[in-house]
DNA sequence: CCGTGAAAACCGACCGGTTGGTGAGGAATA
DNA sequence: TATTCCTCACCAACCGGTCGGTTTTCACGG
């Protein structure tokens, strides 16, 4: 499948994803990439015209990934019953459970670490950067509206707050499970939101116990 | 009061704290920060051994400062009622509206900058940063155990892992808020913890209205 | 199966500018 | 006047980026 370039160009987005996230876009040279993945300057600029070109494309491929990731387990909790709030709270505890499975804390989003950076970056990169979370609303409202439409929501607690919650949840969760280097707590964070979930949607049992009843 | 030197120190400080949160720590040079604050680098380094030494004293001040700003919101809390938990409500109703009278978004957390450039600090610095996470779960998780003492917790929910989402919910609300350009973002997401907080609680209403009635 | 030629993929020396950092000395301050 | 505070010229290392040249790859005619 991918030619020897298109393997070679992947190595580098990967490598330099790696980077970056640890260090920092600045605060990551080609130098350092190129010397991590094993080519030369040369070859690092013949699959990327310069430095923004390469987070330009680190981006793009970052969100793609990230919504193939959440679509993939859409499907699953699609798979595992037709509830829409059942999809939801299903799609949580399968994302808590592969954070919990991850090797070490999480690696990091890259869309938070350029938004710490922000001024580094050429409008395209922000405006980019902005539609991916732009786009997690979406998916998460669209769920969210699901539920709501077969359930009575409690009160009109608006669906986008309660989908970018979930982003602000798992970028906070992030942040702290790297820092204090504990990947259970990004994990725990994702179970607590689904926990408000099922209190607004006045659902009676989460887990296997049951965990609240309204009134 | 502060001496020549401790102004322009202090100056160096909020100017660089500026500037970092703009473009990251690697992204933002010595001489950005002295062009800024209008000194010169024999100046800086007057003031500060080098770059590492400026990052030290950068966190040291910031956890000062948000430890000044929790407690002080802490204080008026409960000048403004007795019971826990609606110091615990009001707490995060003055946060909330904190956040929402920012002039644009929220600048940005030193923490979470310095976490997604954690590779350019050396261990002491990455431990305050972590500590910094701890202070603020003691701070939060205090309040909770104290509310959750007077009132009776609904279920075991660990008032530790609600400590955090009050960090993770800040943390991904600054994000969200600066990413999205949008203040109300940040705002909001307290609000939603509020609700939350008061759902698990028992409390039924959340507005201007009261808040909670145990069981 | 081979050879071949052109395009694709890659190398590494080099460049101008910027980086963090130094140190000798001058100005402000108390 | 002694200490505190700051300026300015300077440095080696490193930065992103360029470029002329070399190697790999691969379709295609023999």
């Amino acid at each position: 499948m991918g030619s020897k370039g298109q393997q070679t160009r992947e190595h580098i987005l990967s490598t330099a994803e790696t980077l970056i996230l640890e260090r920092g876009y600045s605060g990551t040279s080609i130098e350092q990439i190129i010397g991590q993945a094993g080519i030369t300057k040369g070859g690092f600029f013949y699959h990327f015209s310069g430095k923004d070109d390469l987070a330009r494309h680190l981006i793009m491929r970052y969100l793609e990934q990230d919504e193939a990731f959440f679509s993939g387990l859409q499907n699953r909790a699609g798979e595992l019953t037709d509830d829409p709030l059942q999809q939801l709270l299903v799609f949580l505890k399968l994302m808590a459970e592969a954070m919990s499975d991850l090797p070490g804390a999480h690696p990091g989003c890259l869309v938070a670490s350029f938004t710490y950076e922000s001024h580094q970056f050429d409008p395209e990169i922000q405006k980019l950067n902005a539609e991916g979370l732009l786009s997690w609303r979406r998916i998460f409202s669209a769920m969210l509206d699901r539920a709501a439409e077969a359930y009575e929501f409690r009160d009109e607690q608006s669906t986008t707050e309660l989908a970018d919650m979930l982003t602000s949840v798992i970028e906070g969760g992030i942040i702290m499970s790297r820092c204090l280097n504990d990947s259970e707590i990004l994990s725990n964070q994702l179970l607590q939101f689904r926990s408000y979930v099922g209190l607004l949607f006045g659902a009676q049992r989460t887990e296997s116990a049951r965990v609240a009843h309204a009134d």
